[in-house]
RNA sequence: GGGACGCUAGCUCAGUGGUAGAGCAUUCGGCUUUUAACCGACUGGUCCUGGGUUCGAAUCCCAGGCGUCCCA
């Protein structure tokens, strides 16, 4: 039978309960109990036993295993599973008043996948699976679309995608890694608020983008008639506020760029930026390995974890070295030792490097040697310290470093999961960085952003020292979660629609 | 942007040029201890889309769509 044909199938069986006098589209259900409640509270009764109390569930029927005067489902509540045992005459006796042949019409009118509320008491059956031995039940939703396989369950990564509702329902650890999601997110803002820093939200929606190198989404506010758009950061909103007085300040939110996508890459992502005045970006490792231990030990419960069969342990201090150490390390390399851009890629390309012809700084080709030789190598965590201030237009030059910057980028399974400076707080250097990237955006580069001036006017009137940190968040979860894919670990991941609307171009 | 692979019933999958299949689900009948219940019978298709080759295409060719993975 085709799906249209049990749709319709099922569109009867509302009309019948309609006229029977039953509402297949109930207003509420009062539980006294989850499944994981019962499982708990009668984890020792033996089998065959009964216990005489009152007890209230409801859930989604996922299985149905019905005989001639005996049934058994399988209910699905937010916490797990348990079986309801429904037996004609128990059925019959008290239920007699609403339905006289109330047992013909749960065999005749409920499907896998309706919603149903079950009054009863407790028996683990003689088989020793524990039971709401049912004594009422009511429809609560009629379902009208067939669930996937019980056995083989929704495996179409597409399908999961497109239709989480379907993957939730059939795949408990789906569910998991969103309750784990929540659990995550949770433990952040709870352990910066113990530690004082106040969250507070930033625009979304902003006339200038800046805070990091990305091409941004561009929408329209039709009463203003004005261009704006989507944030690619929460940076210098952040630093606004601690020029203003606030001495901590987080935001955990939605940052959009308008990129491709990939198994660690979708175009609107989740990151906590934090900022201490009076820190520095040493203080800011230390924070950083607080922040992911503690949401580790609160989801996992240790520090010693596994990623995709790989184990990484989490247990602090985690090893710091700088990005010349670890190009020299693999590459053999010393980059201190070139004076030249010439020299730097003539050794980098005898080392093996390509692609070295759009490097027009001896930094970039650091950072391209680290890039291709290095990243993914950072199984274990590893903050990599130092960059080349050309690459980082934010962080404040290294105090006994000429051309670096204090900043750091964390590592973990290959991954840049964290991202962290010493913030810049001279406007006048801010101002030149700020223009060579404006210079830049000018000259075509859709990734480089324009001056904002506001920000520049905000620095001139005086922002603390100050350490910012950045961590993202989906890549934190793929990691706490073991989720192979970016996508996993977001609820809603962006897809094409299967037939792609033609969108008038802004 | 490039490459590889995939798309067949509601779900999971077979089917490599000759009548489009299986299991589960659905529908009908039977059944008071099942838990992938069981037994019997039936039903269910835009083979991703369009074009081409061929007597004949799910299958071969071309173009496109969507997805997954890898690379940039």
């Amino acid at each position: 039978m085709s799906s249209e044909e049990i749709r319709a199938t099922r569109l009867q069986k509302v009309e019948q309960l309609k006229q029977l006098g039953f509402n297949p589209y109930a207003y509420r259900w009062e539980s006294s109990h989850h499944a994981a409640d019962l499982h708990t509270k009668y984890a020792d009764l033996a089998s065959g036993e009964e216990v005489d109390i009152d007890v209230t569930i409801a859930g989604r029927i996922m299985a149905r295993r019905v005989f001639g005067k005996l049934a058994f489902f399988t209910l699905q509540d937010d916490t797990g599973v348990i079986q309801i045992y429904l037996d004609k005459h128990k059925i019959q006796r008290s239920m007699s008043n609403k339905d006289p042949e109330a047992f013909e019409h749960l065999k005749q009118l409920t499907d896998v996948g309706d919603f149903l509320g079950i009054r009863g008491n407790i028996k683990r059956t003689e088989k020793g699976e524990l039971s709401v031995y049912a004594g009422e039940y009511t429809i609560l939703t009629k379902s009208l679309l067939p669930l996937p396989d019980k056995w083989h369950g929704l495996t179409d990564v597409e399908k999961r995608y497109r239709q989480r509702y379907v993957d939730l329902i059939v795949n408990p650890e789906v569910r998991e890694t969103f309750r784990r999601r929540a659990l995550i997110t949770a433990a952040i803002r709870r352990y910066l608020e113990q530690q004082g820093f106040i969250e507070i939200d930033t625009p979304v929606l902003q006339s200038e983008s800046g805070g990091a190198e990305a091409r941004p989404f561009v929408t329209y506010h039709n009463t203003l008639e004005m261009s704006l758009y989507l944030r690619i950061a929460t940076e210098l909103p952040l630093k606004r506020l601690i020029v203003g007085g606030f001495e901590k300040v987080f935001e955990l939110g939605r940052v959009f760029r308008n990129e491709g996508t990939s198994t660690r890459h979708n175009p609107e992502f989740t990151t906590v930026e934090v900022y201490q005045a009076y820190a520095d970006y040493h203080d800011m490792m230390a924070l950083t390995e607080a922040v992911i231990t503690t949401a580790a030990q609160q989801v996992l419960g240790t520090l010693q974890i596994t990623y995709q069969e790989t184990p990484i342990d989490l247990t602090p201090p985690w090893r710091r070295a700088t990005m010349h150490e670890l190009v020299q390390e693999k590459t053999g390399l010393d980059f201190t030792q070139f004076q030249t851009l010439g020299q730097a890629i003539d050794a980098a390309t005898s080392a093996g490097l390509t692609g070295l012809e759009k490097c027009d700084t001896i930094g970039k080709v650091l950072n391209e040697a680290f890039e291709q030789t290095v990243e993914t190598t950072l199984v274990q965590p590893t903050f990599v310290l130092d960059y080349p201030v050309e690459i980082s237009p934010l962080a404040k030059p290294h105090r006994s470093k000429p051309g670096l910057v204090e900043r750091f980028e964390l590592f973990i399974v290959g991954r840049e999961t964290a991202n962290s400076f010493s913030e810049l707080t001279d406007p006048v250097d801010q101002r030149e960085r700020l223009e060579a990237q404006a210079a830049r955006k000018a000259a075509g580069d859709l990734e480089a952003q324009g001056v904002d001036e506001d920000f520049l006017a905000a620095l001139e009137y005086g922002m603390p020292p100050t350490g910012g940190l950045g961590i993202g968040i989906d890549r934190l979860v793929m990691l706490l979660t073991d989720c192979a894919s970016i996508r996993d670990a977001i609820a809603f991941p962006l897809l094409k629609p299967e037939k792609v609307e033609v969108v008038e171009e802004v």
